[in-house]
DNA sequence: ACATAAGCGAGACGGTACGTCTCGTCTTCTG
DNA sequence: CAGAAGACGAGACGTACCGTCTCGCTTATGT
């Protein structure tokens, strides 16, 4: 709630947007060009013009800093159509993580990824920003359309619903081209 | 050459191999219990009761320390079997990679194939020692299957031939249950 | 001037005279039992329940706080006797001194003394406060006594007037006491 | 005993004496300069051309390091005379504290001498190596000679003894001029 | 048989980064 | 305006590793 964290830090100065936006800014830059060994929050601070203590009154912790300008920079958008066309809204659904996955923030996306494996706090935030309600969404359209008849019978509707994640995060992760229309393909895979 | 190498060394103290155990299998734990930046050179020479020159003799970095003792450990084996009989083939080549992610060290595998994004000397390892000549292989038992007119015609090769991969890394990943049939369910998704 | 001070100051709220006092209070705890590095401006604020501008207001710097804070509390009395008795005006001179090592001040002033040698901004504050004019008015006594014939011919003016800081201070220093007839003893010692 | 420490550390590389020296005297040279509070251990580090760590493995606090460094450019030779002629044996007692005190390393004995105020550990170093036997010897002397008859009757054997440290100090402390001549006179006063 | 050459455990070395702490300044809100 | 709270840039603190380098010792060989 916004009045419960207002209410947390009502008095002294205000932290300065401006220092979150560069911390973030040169973190992210210095990460694409260097990975996550070539970021040292000395540097981070440096560039970004900024004290030391000002990041780590932001951020515990070197990891946490990354990951958090990640997810500042790559957070995905999150759909859930219902038009009664699988197909489409499939698409429609996994347009932006396609996209994200092929972006300059791929390697944010997965690192991030990975990184949840390790850090359980992670996980939930890794679900809320890159997963959110897609997976449960998703199987719901199949199922539906399972119901509808719209899939042959006996249908996996599990796999089926699994099917574009699976195939664009091992594209990212085997960097993998993820073209135009390798999304209709896996479509045409798993939907006949 | 395995005489120009014997050549080199054949005076002096022979290296102790039970140094070369220890120390992979030290390395092992700790990576795949803290991860590639909880293993420390340091750490590792205590744990596993040796010199960190010990360690430094054999590998150049800690980087290829690790890259080596997972190789010794968890490469998955691989059989490039080519009865005529597609399915039956993948299943063959697909289970070494099914039981690794379901054993003791699916956490070694998925560690070191998420690690791999963020540090790329292990990522050439990487292709080398749990990939392998798989992809090319499976590439081509499905290229000669669809040849054979055992897939219907117009099937996308590629994306077939990449569908049990997928599948598993995905489970492995995202700790959904690889389960006996998976590979079943697969096949039938992906081969009609 | 007090009148041109209170010029400059008639608007707005007053200062808030129970700050200055806990604001020193504190300062002079810590500095007693941690001397000049262990006082850090952010304690003494939390320790006085004020703000840290509240303290900055008053006092430039930390040393300047330090040294307000000690001559506030450990300021030595300044008598200036000349009753034509030299003994007698010694005894009443340094009598406030010899309280002043004795009583709950002591660590106070000896930490003040030594920690002044490290910090030049001390220095000159400790010998407005606790020398005074003491040293030149000592000397004084012992010359006019020197010339009264009160002292022996050719008496060392200079040393009869520091013996009795000298010993003082030994003693408070080696932490040897102070007892009430020292002062008496050093007296002896250096008037015959 | 010698035995005892190579015991202690017979193995492994040993430590560098350069090392040893270019610390201290680095030490030395910066605490001369700029005090206590100039001194950093990143600046000692790289004065040294040394490592950060390389102080700490023999230091374990900035405090210890100065500490050491004075206690090794700054001891006070410990002589023990008893020739029957106490004036001349005092002399000779006190004079190398006399030096020290006037000159290069007076600066570092006062702090010394201070700094032990607030470490107990510090204040037994301070003993051992400048104080050391004096305290004691000095007191049988006096007390040898007043029971020969050397000295008045009823001469306070106590303040005797302590009279030269006291003024040697008082004049360190407060920056007085300690002269060839000021233990002469000390002696003068004090033995009658 | 014994000298040579390398392996070994231990740990010091110059660096670099970490995460913490304080300094003195600044910015906001409340009384 | 004063005061409480606390963010800010700067930079030192003491810790932990990295990859390199001695030490003194042990262990095979090759003459």
């Amino acid at each position: 709630m916004s009045i419960g964290e207002a209410d947390l830090r009502r008095t002294g100065r205000p932290r300065d947007p401006a220092c979150d936006q560069a911390i973030l800014r040169a973190t992210r830059e210095v990460f694409a060009e260097e990975g996550y060994a070539g970021v040292s929050v000395e540097g981070i601070a440096a560039r970004a013009g900024v004290g030391k203590a000002t990041i780590y009154r932001r951020y515990s912790t070197k990891a946490h800093l990354v990951v958090e300008a990640i997810r500042d920079g790559a957070a995905v958008e999150d759909f859930a159509p219902d038009t009664g066309d699988l197909r489409a809204d499939l698409l429609t659904m996994m347009q932006p993580l396609a996209s994200a996955l092929r972006g300059e923030n791929a390697k944010l996306l997965t690192t991030f990824a990975m990184e949840r494996m390790r850090n359980p706090e992670l996980a939930e935030e890794f679900n809320r920003s890159i997963i959110g309600r897609k997976r449960e969404h998703v199987r719901q359209l199949v199922a539906g359309a399972a119901a509808r008849g719209e899939l042959r019978p006996g249908a996996d509707v599990d796999l089926i619903a699994e099917a574009l994640p699976a195939f664009l995060w091992h594209h990212a992760v085997y960097n993998l081209p993820i073209t135009d229309d390798l999304l209709d393909r896996v479509l045409d895979l798993a939907l006949r």
